[in-house]
DNA sequence: AGACTGTATTATGTTATACATAATAATTTC
DNA sequence: GAAATTATTATGTATAACATAATACAGTCT
């Protein structure tokens, strides 16, 4: 054998904890079809039993999986299985203060994406009831957004309407989930300054084309309305 | 004071664990001016010692940030404060198999917008050299998707390169990270049967696009293209 | 019988202590 | 002065003991 094929294999020793280990070994009981979501697991002693383990190393592990948002603990009862909650683990770890600039970006563009595309859930769920509610958010809109205060707010209710009529949990919660990024990347230097403000697409012209449009007609209109900030990104 | 009133003051006392409030007390610091990436946190003992909890606690809520990726540790050297990596995050807590269905669904119509709404981003950043990669990719592509193993290898490596071409690493490991889960609404029969595939844009369709077209031709296109999988989820 | 109360049990939550291990700093050796 | 050795330090792991809260069970009272 060379050195060269030595040295491969050497550096491929487990350097992982016991506490990984022990991890790998809970998630791969967890995925299990013996264990459904509600079931009980093993006890943290009998899992140390079991596994050979102190029952410290156990309960880092299970540790992990709580916050991962695997499994939920109670006492007496013991930890079950629980159906994660991706957005909810999302929020957890997210602080635009200690982010990346680029990955704020990253996460701006991909709400205008989002919004984007997603015309034609919003479209094929939208009630009459959902039209009279944006109507009634943009109806006292000033034609001149000059309180840019007030501006923010009236953008999170319009907009956050339409994640709640795209009628998609994950969606309406990324979009909660990400607010508080969208307001840290517009207050600091990180896009470009805001161009003139041309006349695009108002809040009104979308409820309009809600209304009587198509899918088509809202992407390009939501991608118009959105012209500012695409702007922004791309210089 | 009535009953009702004064259960209702009784049920906001503070029912949160010792390694809660750690928790809590940890991430304010974390996102305080003081400290920036990079920077270490007081041990575990000091730790300990300020706050008037054993060190296991601590260590508890420690791990808890780790899980978060808040930080990083490393024997000697301490905890030190790292920007969370969110897809990475994801990752670790996405079991298709124990994940709630209407979630995985909504996950999958996610899929959808981002893959029509990143057009902007593809059109404003691609390269001659993506293009020609493009081309390299759909070159031998047979016309009648008869084997569907192949079929989904190859979707999987058209559409990668468009998420790459959109030039957003969240967006692109999203894409990598949700993969699994489509292979398992997929395979699951939690969508509709496919419906007749009819004949819509094809990535050879896409391709030309992405060269002579614009951003808005590329939506409409990416919407045709995915027909099929809205047809499933529309009904 | 049925509702309330107290007690026992059990599994997680918390503390304390000791030692192992790996990464860094300090020291010695040549 | 560079390399090897040793000391130090902070995290990783193990063990034992007790606290606490949720549940089950029995007992009391009307």
């Amino acid at each position: 054998m060379s050195t060269l094929e030595i040295t491969k294999n050497l550096q491929s020793i487990d350097t992982s904890s016991l506490v990984d280990k022990v991890e790998r070994k809970l998630i791969e009981l967890l995925i299990s079809k013996d264990i459904k979501v509600g079931d009980s697991i093993p006890k943290e002693l009998e899992l140390a039993d079991v596994l050979g383990v102190s029952r410290t190393v156990v309960r880092e592990a299970l540790t992990r999986l709580k916050t991962l948002g695997l499994i939920e603990t109670k006492k007496k009862r013991g930890a079950v299985l629980t159906n994660p909650d991706l957005t909810g683990l999302l929020e957890k770890s997210l602080y635009p203060e200690i982010m990346d600039k680029n990955t704020l970006r990253e996460i701006f563009e991909m709400r205008l994406a989002l919004e984007i595309g997603m015309a034609d859930f919003i479209m094929e769920r939208v009630t009459p009831e959902d039209v009279a509610a944006l109507k009634a958010i943009v109806e006292d809109e000033p034609t001149v957004a000059d309180q840019h205060l007030f501006q923010i707010e009236q953008e999170i209710r319009f907009h956050g309407k339409l994640y709640e009529i795209s009628g998609n949990q994950v969606l309406k919660r990324f979009q909660q989930m990400l607010l508080p990024v969208f307001d840290y990347v517009h207050k600091s230097g990180l896009l470009k300054k805001m161009p003139k403000t041309k006349k695009f697409v108002s809040h009104k012209g979308l409820v309009e084309i809600i209304e009587n449009g198509s899918a088509e007609m809202l992407r390009n209109a939501m991608r118009n309305h959105l012209e500012n900030h695409f702007a922004r990104i791309f210089e």
